[in-house]
DNA sequence: GAGTGAATTTACAGCGCTGGAAGTGCGCAG
DNA sequence: CTGCGCACTTCCAGCGCTGTAAATTCACTC
């Protein structure tokens, strides 16, 4: 089986090497018994082309880098689930280099600057910290795309949600259900990410619009992007008498956790606190009270983002694209919609303006 | 930036290609002046060494792919993360390609038979439907190590958990803390996949060894292996009539689910019914109540697994190895360790016999 | 001042594959 | 029966790099 070479192929059926190439890549000017002589020596040798030998000939390895801070977010982990999917259908079928940047400045770079070139045809990047310059310096002729919001570089590909606006959309959901205090929850303690710094901003100004305070107090930092620590400084902050009536969560995981304090000292969610988490992970629907969450169309991003990357791919070499997909508002026990029955139901019960659709599950 | 080249180089700095491939690697013979006149070279130019060029003059990619069934199932995404860290640090620095089998026969022969050869130095891959027999026939010539329990073809390495020995320290525990009608839930419906078979022979041996009912309708199966179907499928048993003071669940997104389950019912938990989940991925610390889980050691998977591949990559050749790593049973709020107080604590409570440790968290 | 061995550096031949140019054989018109 | 065009196949060069072997240089010794 091992180290079947095209050169064996061809001496095996009695033809030339490029004729045994043009039968594996179903070249036309091929004859069919051609075609069929070489087929079988190939069956009968058990031939594999060998990748490595096509890229150095093609310049094409079909591989490409997906960088973001942690597979263990479950944000990111259905994220590359869906970007291997959406990268097997594009193109010649592109498969996934799978990088962990840690979510540091250092693990960016490192990952920018893997000393090996051309190892993978492009990358997907999920920046935390990387300021939009130092990117669009580092990445040299790596054909690339950004991921998510943040600074944005002018000369690269760039795929984002707009965390403002569903920011805003979420802290307006609870005004809407008539809650006068609502919190922000999950941010990093410290070196905010600018992740947090949007949704912040999208928080405060879906505050202002209904007249609600913005209050110090009640942004809710956490030492780490876990459900624990977000379980902590939830429990902390109640405990040293921070009160409020809404939750807008970074994403799911501080969601979860502040379940979990809310539950610790037996506050009723949503009666007393309601909660809307972000990044609608698959958790989302069991936990109890089930979450309702900020549901960006990941589907949508991974079909731009590598849509944009096939072409930079081919040889697309035009200023830096900005491409914004949408967002629903995912609405279940934690945070119901309007008029809904607290039973669970499933179905569509309102579209925001915009980009933004409420849909209660 | 693009496209510099070994010999461009070696052109630059007037001396041969290969004297330039020698100070790249740090060989010895080279002498320090004339190190140092390259390495200007290299900076000058902007060179990175190509990553395909030197595979196919080498033979070694650096790359190895991780099959399983699906990144977003929290177990996979932590064991990817731990997997990639140590890979990092093995041998020369392996990378890590992600592929997923979606847990079917198809995937799992796709992955296999993966028309291109010698794109990765490896494989690690976690079999869920795929024979001994087929995987020990298929894998050809690729280093391989298999992940985790199931059929066990001699000649492949294979590093695993006791799940039967695991399964039944879990199960006993909940029969020492008086549980009289323990089941269990997760199993797939239809195709159970070997994971499942293997946790449920061992739940079975620990009813017996403590004289509890082995019942049929104490096995709760779920459609696929999600925390939703779990919440439905323990609903719908508890709905029925089925009662259980116990729940051994197969992973832990069926016992997330059958918490969600037992909390709609105002069931209590640990009071009328104790829950011990499996693989403690990070969501079980901020369940609520937590989640007692079987931590298998993916610590030591991952070196073992790695170690072994790195050898089988490094040429050996000899019989397939079977190694066997611990398990912890974490203890928490949803089925405390045996003589302690309700408060979580954060020490080791007890070490059960063989393999198993049991960790009060 | 030529000879000797060690220390460096260069030359060369591919790794397995593909693209384009050149070559082969065939059928058919003249 | 010869020549021509077409369809198909083979030949050749080279993608970027490394291992081996040969060549060069150098520091000394006799």
């Amino acid at each position: 089986m091992a180290g079947v070479r095209l050169q064996d192929v061809a001496e095996h059926a009695g033809v030339s090497m490029k004729t045994v190439s043009n039968v594996v890549h179903s070249h036309p000017n091929v004859s069919a018994a051609m075609r069929e002589r070489v087929q079988r020596a190939i069956d009968e040798l058990g031939y594999r082309p060998n990748a490595i030998g096509r890229r150095l000939a093609t310049g094409r390895t079909g591989l490409i880098a997906l960088a973001f801070a942690d597979v263990r977010l479950p944000y990111f982990s259905e994220l590359a689930n869906v970007i291997s999917k959406a990268a097997a259908a594009t193109g010649p079928g592109y498969r996934l280099l799978l990088e962990e940047t840690e979510g540091t400045i250092e693990g960016e770079r490192a990952v920018l600057s893997a000393s090996e070139a051309g190892l993978v045809d492009g990358m997907l990047l999920q920046p935390s910290r990387m300021s939009s310059r130092e990117i669009a310096e580092r990445h040299g002729d790596l054909p690339m795309v950004l991921l998510g919001e943040g600074p944005a570089p002018l000369s690269v590909d760039r795929v984002m949600v707009d965390n403002v606006a569903a920011a805003t959309a979420a802290t307006e959901h609870l005004a809407a259900l008539g809650r006068e205090r609502v919190a922000f929850v999950g941010h990093e303690r410290s070196g905010m990410s600018s992740t947090s710094r949007q949704r912040i901003m999208g928080y405060q100004e879906g505050l202002e619009r209904h007249g609600l305070p913005v209050d110090h107090d009640l942004l809710i930092s956490t030492g780490a992007i876990t459900s624990q620590d977000a379980a902590i400084a939830v429990g902390a902050a109640l405990d040293r008498g921070v009160r409020f009536d809404g939750l807008v969560c970074r994403d799911d995981l501080a969601a979860i956790g502040a379940l979990r304090a809310l539950h610790e000292r037996d506050i009723s969610i949503p009666d007393d606190v309601a909660v809307i988490g972000w990044d609608n992970i698959a958790f989302a629907a069991t936990t109890f009270p089930s979450l309702s969450s900020v549901a960006p169309n990941t589907q949508a991003l991974a079909r731009v983002a590598l849509d944009m990357l096939a072409e930079r791919i081919a040889g697309f070499d035009g200023i830096g694209r900005h491409r914004v997909v949408d967002f629903d508002l995912v609405l279940r026990e934690s945070a119901p919609a309007l008029a809904s029955t607290d039973a669970p139901g499933g179905e569509l019960a309102s579209v925001h303006a915009g980009s933004a659709h409420a849909i209660s599950a």
